[in-house]
This record gives structure tokens, sequence and C-alpha cells, in this order.
DNA sequence: CCAAAATATTTTGCGCGCAAATCATTGACA
DNA sequence: TGTCAATGATTTGCGCGCAAAATATTTTGG
């Protein structure tokens, strides 16, 4: 119709990104549910599990979420047990966030969850770690090449 | 802390995947608000672009949208005048999608933007082919591999 | 022909994702 | 020391993304 090669939908690297995590996500969802979680509150916790006690801005770094949609999952998280959310006594702008002996041992009933996913999946293991070196790639470009366009 | 390694964030495909798409996105945003699409919009109208006059379902397959997600992107198209929906003549279960001339038209000012994405972005084109190869098969896998688990 | 299953689409409800605006607190420095 | 900029977090508003339920229409099998 619109005989742009650039325009054809088949050609767009960004749609096969973004079907490709959307269905990640889908696959995700039926082994979370059972750990009462959505994808980014595990997202969120693997962070935790990694490091806890740690101010919001730290998880925001790490989880490369941003703040503004950080506050309600964490407070979904809060009312679930899993975390403590407190203001820091030193910088009382700051909020530490810190696992619940609950929230630590949901640790362990995650255990075999990427593990649960990679094995139905059943993508070769090169294949797994070349996409996450790419996908690497990609975030670390765009987060350099556009910040160098603002400071112009 | 919880030093084990499948559930190290660091190691995780998923979040390397779900930061990029999602920095992506966002590096679509200011591109695409100059033609006053969102991201998903603009997914949708690539592939109208590439066949129009078709049905929902239709654009289902091929966005690999979600049917009830696509019904009020389809109907904020229809609201800026790019999209007619009309029940179909034939089944009139169906509704038909065709491009108004101003949805047409809009290619035209679309025409540059994948090329200004990709020399923003700078990844070799070998490494984005790659990235998207690999996107898809990922995306092949799972729409195969869990659908099995289904049918069990 | 008709009830029941199938199909196409819409609706509902909840949880993001994020830009922009706001709020509270702290730091800088004149 | 008082004011003003900077910082950490929250709020607001809108658009998805999707499971599940609902609606409308068509097809199918008896």
């Amino acid at each position: 119709m619109t005989d742009i090669p650039a325009l054809k939908l088949k050609n767009q690297v960004c749609h096969s990104l973004y079907s490709a995590t959307n269905a990640l996500i889908r696959a995700y969802r039926p082994v979370l549910d059972r750990l009462g979680l959505t994808y980014a509150q595990y997202l969120v916790m693997l962070a935790l599990w990694d490091e806890d006690t740690v101010i919001i801005k730290n998880l925001v770094q790490r989880t490369r979420f941003d703040a503004g949609t950080l506050t309600p999952i964490l407070k979904r998280l809060e009312s679930k047990a899993l975390v403590t959310i407190a203001k820091s006594s030193g910088d009382s702008r700051q909020k530490v966030i810190v696992l619940t002996p609950q929230g630590k041992a949901l640790a362990d009933r995650a255990r075999k969850t990427p593990d649960n996913i990679t094995r139905q999946i059943a993508m070769a293991p090169e294949d797994a770690q070349q996409l996450k070196a790419l996908a690497e790639q990609l975030y670390t470009l765009i987060n350099n090449n556009l910040l160098e366009n603002d400071t112009e």
C-alpha cells in the first residue's frame, strides 16, 4: 500500500522488541500469580532481595523504574506486608525501604521462578544471553545518545 | 543479600528487555508527538499503512495487540480523523477499519521517523538486526511452547 | 428451523509508565 | 540567617495491556 520499506511494520525492530517483551510478561503472569506478585512488583522484589534497606532513589537506579511508577508499587508491596516504608532518620525527604521477614521469605518461594520460565520458553542459552547483551546495549545507547542531545 | 545467582536482577534477561523496550518507547515519544501519535497508535498506523480496509481481527494478528487494547486505540485514531470504523456489510459482527485521506497523508510526514530514531540511537545495523531476530525468536517460542502447555 | 456453540468486538477493572506539577525538606551562599 | 535553588518523593492525568465478563451476531448440528 504505502510502499515505503522503512515504514513497513515487519521491518521495525521496535515492534519485535515490543511484542516479545509483552509476550514475556504474559508468560511470567501465571507463575508470579502464585507468588502474589505482578511483573513490576517482581522486578522490585528482585532488586530488594539483592539489597534492601535502601532509599527509593536507589531503587529507581537499579530497577530503572520511574519514581512516579515506583511509589504506588511500593505501597502495594507494603500493603502485602512484604516491605516497610519509613522516613529516613537522617534526611527526612528520603524514605527507607526494608524487607519484612515475609518479604525475605518470599525469595525462597521465588527461587525456581527464573529456571521455570527458562525451561518453559526453551530458548537456547547462548541466544538468551545474546538477546540480553543486545538489549543492554540498546538501553545504554539510548540513555547516552539521547541525553547528549538534551545538553546541546 | 539473598545470594541466589538465578534471582539476581543483573542476571535477568527479562529486566534488560523490559528496560530497553521502555527506553525505546521514551525515545520515540518526542518524535511521535509531532505526528500527534502515541507509540501504540503509531504501530497501528504502520499496520494500516501496510494494508487498510481490514477488520479488527486482522489488526490483532498483525499488530499483536490484544483486542481489548485495540478497541480504544482505534477510537482515538477515529477521533483524530485518521481512520473510519464501520460495520461490515457482510458479517455485521465485524468492523472495517479504513484510513481517511488524512490518515494516508500522515504516512508522508512519518516517512523519516524510523531513520530519525535509528540515527539518534546509533546502534550498529547488524546489532539492530540481530536484536530484532532474537526478539522475534523469543516471541515465537513463547507463543508456541506456552500454547502447547494449554492443550495438554 | 432452532438451540447451542463459535466468533468478533466491547466493556470492566486493575496495574503500570511516565511527563508534568506539586510538596516537603535540605543545602548553598550572599 | 534568610532566601532561593536543589533534591527526594508524591500526585495527577492519560494511555495503554490484558484477563475476564459481557454483548451481538453468525454458524452448526440435530
